[in-house]
DNA sequence: ATACGGAGCACAT
DNA sequence: TGCTCCGTAT
């Protein structure tokens, strides 16, 4: 799962959202009106909700944007176009013989979110305060271009694809009341055993070793299936790991000798394993926007020419052009440009809503905002990189990048720099996993598709850490050791105090609100206290304390039931130390015989974890999400360690 | 145990 | 732009 956050303790960072994630939620709000043409910008309201939500909470926010499609998607894209089409003939049809829900339905399944709608949407958020970037292509690369820049402290999506690219921190799953799932690479890295250049994305050195590698990681969900690759029947994640692991191959002499890894595997056309290759370059190498510089530039530094010649193709093309005009790329990072047609559509230019350094027309009707840019700020010449949360630390105002948008967020003036000199923003948990353990067996139902393999994976792998006894050592630490969680509860708690009763667009109403937490929905106080991520902001005593029992009186149950390892498969592929490995790796030079592997697995039937605790079924509200719920029931037995050993057979071979 | 295809869903009343 | 659930087959 990932560790479970809330917003609240992001106050004073800055993140950056994957917005079409929330423009296409909120395009369901207006589906009739947006197939049939007609004027709404109820999608604006539903995400400046969202936005505000996160204003209030003051943090810094980037709302990021998908631009053109890559070459290597088109096929996909054209195909949903004509399945919208089709269903937004379909729906006017309906619509005009009078059957509204039905038409209602096609309607849904057109929704298209138009370069125009962003646009609307980029008006209104920068008005309250946000920046906003137009990728040039996918925004995924982007955020994770923000993110590993530093420009951002972390990424907010629902795209598991991120943690393929290679993003250094994600909130997955946000909820409306700001609670979502923290996914830290370094934390994922050390339970995946990924220890050579577990912070270089880029690095290529898989080879060689059979040990565990981001590289490997990356190929694990390519050979999976993924955006740029349409998988290999028969390999999923499970197997994807296992075969990755082994290998002492680059990625195009494993995507070659792929049969020769699993049996039931048939040998890669030509064409397949130079997809396969694309789709790893495209995750390293896709083209973004870099705004310090202004310009685009690949995610990674593709590799010197000198040594391209064996890494990296000449042409890279189907990750990306390079538009070599700046100005262009600028006005396109802008929105103003509109990145289908060329045409210009706006005029948007940072330097009019000031910057600490450029203040030009202050005079702006909405005097009370003195919002500036955290990306956009300075004149873009000579400006030096900086940690976001670093930078926001230095204060509201003072930072070419972090300017003082803090004064424009959330309350206006409220706000005072004090408030942000904490020095909680510095490592936010890493080191610390709060989960439970999931069973593969349910884990499974999570990767069915293949988008959804990676952060699986990454699930898994989270998950693994907090097996055995250090869950409640877990635990502990989480909840009040840590300075940096005592730091940030304290502000929290001050945060929440001085926190707005309302979202500021909203002026017109200062309502009294006492609630301690900023609502998306104006939702009944009563179901304040959702079990799952709430984290104790003052009182760390009582909240605690409940999750620990409720946990371990689960771990006791179901491990008393089946003290055996539920969950073999995957988790072991992916944790396994490389030299208890089982199956063998076929030799790189050649085709050797592959030693059959003899140990069928065996069918000890993990007794299989009951569905839901009562306790934590009980427990739950049903409000957070269903994912949320779906999550907490996944809780089951953690095996009890072990994870070396066994040399048991892997999915493949005889 | 794992993989896969297909169906449903996202808003908000 | 995506995720989740379920039944079924291997
Ligand atoms: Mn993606």
């Amino acid at each position: 799962s990932g560790r479970p956050i809330s917003i609240r303790e992001l106050a004073g960072q800055t993140v950056a959202v994957d917005t079409y994630c929330w423009l296409h939620k909120g395009a369901y709000a207006c589906a009739e009106k947006l197939g049939s043409g007609q004027d709404t910008d109820q999608y604006v309201h539903y995400c400046m909700r969202y936005l505000r939500l996160l204003l209030a909470n003051r943090l810094k926010v980037v709302l990021v944007f998908d631009g053109r499609n890559l070459p290597a998607k088109a096929d996909v894209e054209h195909k949903r176009r004509e399945t919208r089409a089709a269903y937004k003939r379909k729906a006017l049809q309906l619509l005009a013989e009078g059957r509204s829900a039905e038409a209602r339905e096609a309607f849904e399944r057109c929704i298209d979110v138009t370069p125009s709608m962003a646009l609307a949407l980029m008006r209104s958020a920068r008005k309250e305060g946000a920046d906003t970037i137009v990728a040039p292509y996918e925004a995924d690369a982007q955020l994770t271009h923000l993110c590993n820049a530093g420009l951002v402290d972390a990424v907010i999506s629902e795209d598991s694809d991120l943690l393929a690219f290679g993003c250094k921190r994600v909130i997955f799953k946000l909820d409306s009341q700001g609670n979502g799932l923290l996914m830290d690479r370094r934390q994922i890295a050390r339970q995946l055993c990924i220890t050579a250049s577990a912070d270089d994305p880029s690095a290529p050195e898989a080879t060689g070793s059979t040990g565990m590698t981001w590289a490997k990681f990356r190929w694990m969900c390519i050979l999976s299936g993924c955006d740029y690759f349409s998988g290999v029947p028969g390999v999923g994640l499970a197997t994807a790991a296992g075969i990755v692991k082994r290998t002492c191959l680059d990625l195009r002499g494993l995507a070659n000798k792929l049969f020769l890894y699993a049996k039931k595997v048939q040998r890669l056309s030509k064409e397949q394993v130079e997809a396969v290759v694309r789709a790893d370059l495209t995750f390293q190498y896709q083209v973004v926007f870099d705004p310090i510089e202004r310009r685009q530039c690949r995610l990674n530094t593709p590799p010197s020419a000198a040594e391209s010649e064996a890494e990296a193709p000449s042409n890279l093309d189907f990750a990306g052009s390079i538009l070599s005009d700046n100005a262009l790329a600028l006005q396109l990072a802008h929105g103003n440009v509109d990145f289908r047609t060329m045409e210009p559509v706006a005029d948007f230019d940072p330097a009019d809503i000031g910057t600490p350094h450029n203040n030009k027309n202050i005079a702006t009707t909405n005097s009370s905002r003195n919002s500036s840019s955290i990306i956009w700020a300075g004149d873009g010449s000579k400006l030096d990189r900086r940690i976001a949360s670093e930078a926001s630390i230095v204060g509201a105002g003072n930072s070419p990048y972090f300017s003082s948008m803090s004064s424009g967020c959330g309350s206006g003036s409220a706000i005072s720099a004090s408030l942000w000199r904490t020095d909680s923003t510095n490592s936010i948990g890493v080191g610390t996993t709060l989960s439970g353990v999931g069973s593969t067996e349910r884990l499974c139902r999570l990767y069915s598709n293949l988008s959804s393999d990676s952060l699986l994976a990454a699930e898994v792998a989270t998950v693994a850490e907090t097996d055995e006894k250090e869950n409640s050592e877990t635990l502990a630490r989480l909840d009040d050791e840590t300075p940096a969680n005592q730091a940030r509860a304290a502000d929290a708690v001050e945060i929440v105090d001085l926190t707005p009763s309302d979202a500021p667009a909203t002026s017109g109403s200062q309502q009294q609100l006492r609630q301690p937490e900023f609502r998306l929905f104006g939702e009944p106080a009563a179901r304040s206290q959702p079990l799952l991520p709430v984290r104790p902001l003052a009182a760390a005593s009582e909240q605690p304390k409940r999750r620990q029992s409720v946990l371990s009186r689960y771990f006791r149950s179901a491990s008393s039931k089946s003290p055996s390892d539920s969950s073999p498969g995957l988790r072991r592929q992916l944790f396994s130390p490389a030299s208890s490995q089982q199956s063998p790796s076929p030799s790189p030079s050649e085709s050797d015989a592959l030693e059959p592997a003899r140990k069928k697995s065996r069918s000890v039937s993990s007794n299989n974890a009951p569905f839901k605790s009562p306790t934590l079924s009980n427990s739950k509200p049903a409000a957070c999400g269903a994912d949320g719920s779906s999550l907490m029931d996944r809780f089951s037995a953690s095996r009890p360690a072990q994870i070396g050993g066994s040399g048991d057979a892997v999915v493949d071979d005889d």
